[in-house]
DNA sequence: ACCTGAACACCGTTCAAGT
DNA sequence: ACCTGAACACCGTTCAAGT
């Protein structure tokens, strides 16, 4: 599919080029949209490079390769979780991290799965296990600790939401929709004998609030957290430093970090 | 490739099949391998065919599609998992069937991305959540509480293994492992003004066995919904069923149920 | 420096035709 | 009933050639 020439090489000198050339962060935005509405599945080097105006070729002068396109998008995600407010305490800190990170992966579809199919090292997923890691080590935790309970926090939530978004299938067609399968009713009529469990918590297994699903599992594990401090400070009394004095440590880090 | 055409036709009645048509588990069992030994992206139709010597297109005499090769091979590796012994108590049982569980899923190459790619609703993996709930509501949860902690149950052991297979990359090749990314050093030479806490625990991050790390976000769970437990306990008693009474219940289950 | 055309080596799936 | 051949509509990626 030849677009027509430019005439301009035939008859005056105005530019050959009728676009700005691409840059990288075009083409993570661009994918980041996509991504939006066609999810993981339309997400190809092909349609993103119609989106651009340009051919599949060209993007590879910009980006590595696919998985390289996934990790920046990952990262871009990422990049919107606010940092923790360094006057809550460390359970606080951590509970409202949680429900801006969940938050912030159902603003696009299929976020989790971007996010579980990609290496966390690009800045930003650094700079959340790092904050994430700073309050648990403010906290008073072990290092050992610190470090099991940071990849758990982050497993937990990655988790709960890869499973959230996949509940809602593919298709915004209306038609689809209508017919979609209906996994309450189904459920409810399983036999009764061979699976009595689900049967009998049918109704809260589906039709229970995501919201209070994610605050019981996340309240659960913090209190387990919680748990573990205590005895470890009723054993061997070490003072854990405050949130307010690790917070300068960490607001030193935000004013030097790129902002995106 | 056509291949050599039976002499049976010509000469004698011999049967003109020389393999005995395939079956639907023939398909799930060949599936199964292949994704053990070259991982989700390399089970593709036309490797499974080739595998079973036959073409692509035969395959859809037996499968719908490859989303259902998909959900029949999760559902035969939860097969595996062994269901909870009646005489532990909730938490013992809990424990011991996570433990089982992640066993199971780290025998299968990428087998927790199989099963979050993948609706639930197979018999062996609904007998498995059965039996969670069942052992739930046998501690004296309310049906609210079983329904939410028997999902984030299975969403923390899928979600921990599914980050703990994606963590080991695809190849064997020898070549390949040497020049490995090291996430090691990588991780210990970042820039200590940004990323403090990463950097201090970066050794725990790194070589922490998956086991501990496994045993310690479990324990968490499980002391913050024996805390819950408690709670509601202490404000209105209400006896638990004892495990002894439910395990009858799912001992008879158990023999009704097909065995694969 | 950036983009295009064309190709390569793949995918999943359908369907008429064979036995 | 089951399988094949051939095709369709896609993929990600490479590379010589253009400007």
């Amino acid at each position: 599919m030849p677009r027509p020439k430019s005439p301009s090489t035939l008859m005056w000198d105005a530019p050959a080029r009728t676009r700005a050339p691409l840059h990288r962060d075009d083409v993570v935005r661009a994918a980041l949209d996509l991504l939006d509405q066609a999810g993981i599945e339309g997400l190809t080097m092909r349609n993103l490079a119609e989106r651009l105006g340009v051919q599949a070729a060209s993007l590879y002068n910009h980006i590595r390769d696919k998985r390289d396109v996934l990790t920046l998008i990952a990262d871009a995600i990422v990049a919107d979780v606010p940092r923790p407010d360094a006057r809550l305490s460390w359970r606080e800190a951590l509970k409202s991290t949680a429900i801006e990170y969940r938050r912030v992966l159902l603003g696009h579809r299929d976020a989790a799965r971007v996010l579980t199919d990609t290496p966390p090292l690009g800045p930003h997923r650094l700079r959340l296990m790092d904050d994430v890691l700073g309050i648990l080590r403010s906290a008073g935790f072990s290092n050992d600790e610190v470090a099991s309970a940071g990849w758990i926090f982050n497993t937990f939530v990655t988790g709960f939401v890869l499973d959230e978004q996949s509940q809602a299938p593919a298709s915004t067609d209306p038609a689809a929709a209508q017919q979609q399968f209906d996994v309450a009713t189904w459920l409810k009529q399983l036999p009764a004998d061979q699976f009595a469990n689900i049967v009998a918590v049918a109704e809260p297994l589906v039709d229970q609030p995501m919201d209070r699903r994610f605050a019981f599992g996340l309240d659960a594990l913090l209190d387990g957290l919680e748990g573990r401090l205590r005895a470890a400070a009723s054993a061997s009394p070490r003072p854990a430093r405050s949130r307010a004095q690790t917070s300068a440590t960490r607001r030193r880090a935000a004013r030097s970090a790129p902002s995106r």
